[in-house]
DNA sequence: CTAGGGTTAG
């Protein structure tokens, strides 16, 4: 064969080998034949040893050339070494080339630039730009489109825009540099911007653009121009790239939009590790852990899992509490090195300490190579999470030594101060936080309103809430949350006010805290508002707002309306039935509890304990002691729960309201728990009705020697001996009350008139229209006498003459707002009295009576239950 | 194109 044709046919097999293995035989025949050295041969070798990832080939043909004095050597040698990810050699024999005063052209640098962007040399890459534009390349498309790529990797999108005005020609690589830097930086708003005029400009867009694209919209969960893009990947007809999808993928899991993400999935012909990866990890992040370790199952057949793969599943064990999984993938991790990297162990640290296994974690966290703070935080928030408070403080006392905590340190120990409800560390911290400077950090501040109200200390959670600069919605809905909790409704709706005022808008959790207190009040008519508020927002088929509009609802007395919601929800779980059969219960509708239990059951909802303290609850209060009794069988037999103390308590109640005392007592005597005040006062509160002053005696002396913290109780035995007449019972009781700073809870009422809420409480004397007031009332009296009516004293609580006991009766707060709404209000309106405690029994009679009398519907919602008295009856037919 | 620790509601 002639020499030139020879080098003809090499030249061609060089550019068609495939394989390695075929690169490596034409280039020994190459060296054979004595022209491996030739400027256009090395150069094709150098750049397919680069292609076929065998940088060191690449560089042991360049060290052959010699001596190598030709630019596009040169050139091709520090593209292969870029192309392989060796920057830092790339760059080394940049500087040899310059050493050796060969002149990079415009070919040189593309890479270099390369080279300073992968690095993040932030130096070389500015004196780069400073030689390339003495150089006069400042027009050069393919150097102009490195540049904008690696200020974009810099984080200087100034400069990346400043190259892009500058350039005379760009093209769809210029732009999605741009936009990929705009969009990988977090500046959305920017990169959809560029892509609007990229489209403006004419440019017809690629994969790589829609790819940069895609994150923008899924960030600012731009949902319009998320299906956009979509159909414009339909249309340039890139549909079936795999890795275009995995981003469509991505953005529709961050729109929460599940039914897109499931028919891109499904559609998509070729699916690739990332796929998966994709659809586990956002099925977890949408909190639907079961689907995601589902699919995780579904994906082992095809694929081997990756280490994201791996993370990603963990996420969802640590979320269910599948310790076994969790196990099973640690050791897979194992064999796989994975938990050589720094974030995969974080995760399984974060898995053990979610499944109650701190032990597990802190295994993992020994016997790690290299830790960040991240692992730190995962493990002593673990600690924290599993109540092992001693080993957390050790713990931060060794953190301490290594490095400094973070605020998310600071976030960890307050939620140990709110779980301890320790006030005193909670301001230690509070001190320990400030001096960081941690104060000023927005999650930080939440997180402090929060625990001072979980310490029961709303005066110092306003206060830190005041003193925050910045508020998000988080704060707002904490400081709501926080007045919740204590109660102080007023303070949450001023709140709830100011927010609205200063524009922000509610989400579910603002009218989840906001609901609760309406719920209270029996604000009927706020809470009508705040309706209307979750069906403009849209949150009607959100089921804990369901199950707060149906709570609210019925105990702001109305039952139709949260029959109403009930019926419209689409989705149901345990808590809304349990909203529903209470609210039956709450209104004595047993029978309709016990339909909405059995249906319950047909719609294949597990009930939980709390379903069956609803039903018990029912039962006893529309006196179906059979169907309770049946109830509480079943639990155990049926449905394996095995019954609480306040299940016992229910059955109590139930036994002894119908007054079966003895079978009461019996079942008392035979539980398998110990029977404490709860169950005893259950007892007491109905032997008060049945008048069996002697067993009322003696539950009560089991009363008192429980010595419980409920100072309801001990009233109730107080009463007793009161009753009985033995005053020095009723004196130790009030001292060991008194000795153990427990007071009874002072009974009020109050009503709503023309949108004001007037508060009684017992025996008050000093509001306005008080002689008006007692008057109707006395005049109540005499008309009451006249029917047969005598004062059932024993509901009097003190130790006072008869005369007085009448008044203190008269003086309860529920007939205050009885007569002081009668007397505002136009003759025949139904009437709404709220009540603190249960009502006693003599009040009953009396609104019956007063019912009757006024011939107007009065309703009391009392601690328990509601009671519509009308026309001398209750609707609770006594059972309360 | 896919991953980690943190605040409200439950």
């Amino acid at each position: 064969m002639r020499p030139g044709k020879l080098y003809t046919s090499l030249a061609k097999a060089l550019s068609s080998a495939t394989k390695p293995r075929d690169l490596h035989k034409v280039h020994s025949l190459l060296i054979t034949s004595g022209i491996d050295q030739s400027v256009f041969i090395s150069g094709k070798l150098i750049t397919k040893y680069a292609q076929f990832r065998d940088p060191h080939a690449s560089l042991s043909t360049f060290h052959r050339v010699s001596p190598t004095t030709n630019v596009y050597q040169w050139n091709t040698i520090i593209r292969a070494m870029t192309h392989n990810g060796l920057y830092n050699d790339a760059l080394g024999l940049y500087t040899q080339m310059k050493i050796l005063n060969i002149q990079p052209d415009r070919y040189t640098f593309p890479s270099v630039i390369n080279c300073c962007a992968g690095l993040l040399n932030f130096e070389t890459g500015r004196l780069v730009h400073d030689h390339v534009m003495e150089m006069g390349f400042a027009s050069d498309l393919y150097i102009g489109n490195s540049f904008i790529d690696m200020f974009s990797r810099f984080g200087d999108l100034g400069n990346s825009r400043n190259v892009f005005d500058e350039m005379p020609r760009r093209d769809v690589v210029s732009w999605n540099s741009l936009i990929s830097g705009y969009s990988s930086n977090g500046y959305w708003e920017e990169a959809l911007e560029m892509f609007h005029q990229s489209r403006v400009s004419g440019m017809v867009p690629d994969a790589f653009m829609v790819l940069s694209v895609l994150p923008a919209c899924g960030g600012l969960v731009a949902v319009e121009e998320g299906q956009m893009v979509h159909g414009l990947v339909e249309k340039i007809g890139i549909k079936a790239d795999v890795v275009v999808n995995n981003g469509l993928l991505s953005m529709y899991f961050k729109f929460g939009n599940l039914t897109s993400c499931h028919l891109v999935f499904d559609e998509m012909a070729f699916r690739d590790t990332v796929t998966w990866n994709t659809v586990i990890c956002g099925y977890s992040h949408s909190g639907l852990y079961e689907e995601s370790i589902k699919l995780f199952f579904e994906m082992l057949y095809k694929f081997n899992p990756d280490m994201l793969t791996t993370t990603s599943v963990l996420l969802a064990c640590s979320h269910v509490g599948d310790l076994k999984l969790g196990r099973d993938i640690h050791d897979f991790m194992m064999r796989n090195g994975y938990q050589c990297d720094t974030t995969a162990s974080n995760i399984l640290i974060n898995m053990y300490s979610k499944c109650g296994h701190s032990l597990a974690a802190r295994a993992v966290f020994d016997l790690m190579k290299c830790r960040d703070l991240v692992s730190w935080n995962s493990l002593i928030h673990g600690y924290i999470q599993n109540e092992r408070f001693e080993e957390a403080i050790d713990f931060l006392k060794t953190m301490k030594m290594e490095l400094k905590p973070d605020f998310v340190t600071y976030m960890a120990l307050l939620s140990m101060s709110t779980q301890l409800m320790n006030i005193l560390h909670a301001k230690e911290l509070h001190c320990d936080i400030i001096k960081t400077g941690y104060d000023s950090t927005l999650a930080v501040g939440n997180a402090l309103v929060d625990v001072y109200a979980k310490c029961g200390k709303l005066e110092d959670s306003l206060n830190q809430f005041e003193n925050m600069k910045t508020r998000d919605i988080v704060t707002w809905n904490t400081i709501i949350a926080a007045c919740l909790r204590c109660k102080d409704c007023e303070t949450g709706f001023r709140m709830t006010s100011q927010m609205r005022m200063e524009g922000m808008l509610p989400d579910v959790a603002t009218l989840l805290g906001t609901l609760p207190m309406c719920s209270l009040l029996a604000a009927k008519r706020q809470g009508k508002e705040i309706h209307g508020c979750i069906l403009k927002l849209g949150f009607e088929l959100d089921v804990p707002i369901g199950n707060a509009l149906i709570e609210m609802y019925s105990k702001c007395g109305s039952l139709k309306n949260s029959v109403l919601v009930f019926k419209h929800m689409k989705t149901k779980d345990v808590v809304t039935w349990t909203a529903m059969i209470s609210a039956y219960g709450m209104y004595g509708e047993g029978r309709e509890a016990l339909k909405a239990f059995e249906e319950m059951d047909t719609a294949g909802i597990v009930p939980d304990h709390i379903v069956f303290v609803a039903i018990l609850y029912a039962c006893s209060h529309s006196g179906l002691v059979k169907e309770g009794q049946l109830c509480f069988d079943q639990m155990k037999k049926k449905y394996n729960i095995e019954p609480r103390i306040e299940h016992y308590a229910c059955v109590v109640d139930l036994l002894s309201r119908s007054g079966l005392l003895a079978e009461a007592e019996d079942f008392i005597l035979s539980m398998p728990l110990k029977p404490d005040a709860s169950i005893w006062g259950a007892l007491l509160s109905a032997c008060r009705a049945s008048g069996d002053i002697n067993f009322a005696e003696r539950v009560s002396e089991r009363i008192v020697e429980l010595k419980s913290y409920d100072p309801g109780y001990y009233v109730l035995a107080s009463n007793v001996y009161a009753s009985l007449g033995k005053w020095d019972q009723v004196r130790t009781i009030r001292k060991s009350l008194k000795d153990r700073g427990l007071r009874k809870t002072p009974g009020y009422s109050w009503v709503e008139i023309r949108n004001k809420i007037y508060t009684f409480g017992t025996g008050d004397r000093f509001f306005e229209q008080y002689e008006d007031v007692n008057k109707l009332l006395e005049t109540f009296s005499d008309l009451m006498a006249r029917e047969g009516y005598v004062a059932n004293l024993k509901c009097a609580l003190h130790d006072v003459e008869e005369d007085e006991k009448r008044d203190t009766l008269c003086g309860h707060s529920e007939r205050l707002a009885i007569a002081f709404g009668l007397l505002n209000t136009k003759p025949g309106t139904p009437l709404q009295i709220l009540k603190n405690l249960r009502v006693c029994g003599d009040c009953h009679t009396v609104t019956k009576y007063i019912s009757k009398i006024v011939q107007r519907e009065i309703l009391v919602r009392d601690a328990n239950r509601f009671h519509l008295f009308k026309d001398g009856k209750c609707s609770c037919g006594d059972h309360w």
